[in-house]
DNA sequence: AACTAAGTTCCAATATATGGAACATGATGG
DNA sequence: CCATCATGTTCCATATATTGGAACTTAGTT
């Protein structure tokens, strides 16, 4: 996939060392890398002059660095629906009592960017950035059932088709089928495909025009509720799921003195 | 400041894209940036199609793109104090009732990487990834004050003495003077020189050899407390600041042995 | 002391980034 | 409606930065 000269490989030595999670020595991200010596070591010096990785001189392990931080903090909060979603995700949390999760496709794959968890309080970052398959959970089945034909195509032969449970869905073939009646009801059902146990509805976030911005889900357990339980809140998920779209597609202003003459929709 | 050639200049542009705060155009990055047009424009490709930046065709803007908050989740995991902090910062939350704050130093400024919320359940990464001046700062001079020479008198040199409040130290020379007490006292105070009515106490966290790894902060408001209620704390914040030094320390081991089967991975 | 593994530096070859200028595109206005 | 201007995109010869094999240094082991 990368290509894009010194900044794709520099981007590919970043998730290479994300991806140990863990410190880790130059010799390991040798071994699993194609550059030779020298060039990995120069692109790992640069990266952590940079601040991009940071190193310890003392165990001579790289980890990712603290940069990246300060910079996701702008993604998070300019290109993320987080900011906008915020007060729903709040509000739909205190109302069902229930784990929520707001996540966007990224490369095929579910990005968490923002949780309200059932019981803790929160858990900051630990949460928001994680990345998970797009498969076999409801906010990814949501988000690929309304991709358009190019991005579902690549999207599907992307995933890895891992059997997390028995109910997994584990072929291409079943996992269209299901997204075909994802789009006819309007949402997604995650019925223990990641996790034993656990059971999520999922809406989509669209904007008016159809283009897909996210989803958002509200997750139980089949120890407190069964489907019918959760099913209820569908309707409450998708009207969070109608705002949050609509506000997303409003808040994309950048400023610009008066509004663009490109407005189609821009009544409110 | 960059001088890593094209991955040094890459991140450069990265900030200044990060710097706008809102989503922002070709032409206004270009007049802000000592790249020619070509240059520049062939940076942003790059950055879009690696997902570092993100880009609206639309409205023809560019953010910080979603692959940073990947990237960030593993570096707050992996290189963050936070991780271990954690349950302590938990524990001294509930006991002050207070804001505490959580906080490493990144390019001579503070980088807020936790925080516990005295009233407000929690304002998730909008504190986290967050950056603010060290100077008038608690936590910011208690780090400053512990720093060796050379990266002192180059924090020092680059904070920008702008005065929030008549109570703000506005130069180099009265910074140095309290950085002098706070290394006497072993703590650091903010006495209202970032916001009116805020004030604070911070302790570095320091490993057993002395050297930084960042600062913890329990804040209060004028209207409830004054300084000796604040600095009551101060003996129960410090033996926090201890206990994650030590276990920072002792964490810090990447394993590394030859156990983990390496050469085999993937399973997915 | 000899050996091995890991990390670092060197330097000529060459692939890559560079940036001036020409080319699109589309908005603005006369 | 065409002219004009601002903005964004592509081209291409040139210069420069990246490249990677190999030599070297350092640290750990027998």
């Amino acid at each position: 996939m990368a290509g894009d000269g010194t900044i794709g490989k520099a981007c590919d030595v970043l998730d290479q060392v994300a991806a140990f999670e863990r410190p880790v020595r130059f010799a390991e991200l040798l071994d699993n890398s194609d550059f030779p010596k020298a060039t990995l070591y120069r692109f790992l010096q640069s990266l952590t002059n940079q601040g991009m990785l940071s190193y310890d001189p003392d165990r001579q392990t790289y980890t990712p660095g603290m940069r990246l931080v300060r910079l996701a903090h702008a993604a998070w909060t300019q290109s993320s629906l987080a900011p906008i979603a915020r007060p729903f995700l709040d509000a739909l949390s205190r109302e069902t009592g229930e784990t929520v999760h707001l996540a966007q496709l990224d490369s095929s794959q579910v990005l968490y960017v923002d949780k309200r968890n059932a019981a803790k309080p929160v858990e900051m970052f630990s949460q928001a950035g994680k990345v998970g398959p797009a498969y076999c959970t409801g906010v990814g089945k949501a988000m690929m059932a309304y991709l358009d034909d190019d991005a579902l195509n690549k999207a599907v032969s992307q995933q890895s088709y891992h059997r997390f449970t028995d109910k997994t869905l584990t072929s291409e073939q079943a996992l269209r089928a299901d997204l075909i009646r994802i789009r006819q009801r309007g949402y997604a059902i995650d019925d223990e495909e990641h996790e034993p146990g656990i059971i999520c509805i999922a809406c989509p976030i669209l904007t008016s025009g159809g283009r897909l911005l996210g989803a958002i889900s509200v997750t139980g357990s089949t120890n407190r509720m069964d489907f019918n339980q959760l099913e209820a809140w569908v309707p409450r998920v998708r009207r969070v799921a109608d705002q949050i779209g609509t506000e997303a597609q409003a808040w994309r202003f950048p400023d610009t003195r008066q509004n663009v003459s490109n407005d189609r929709m821009q009544a409110t």
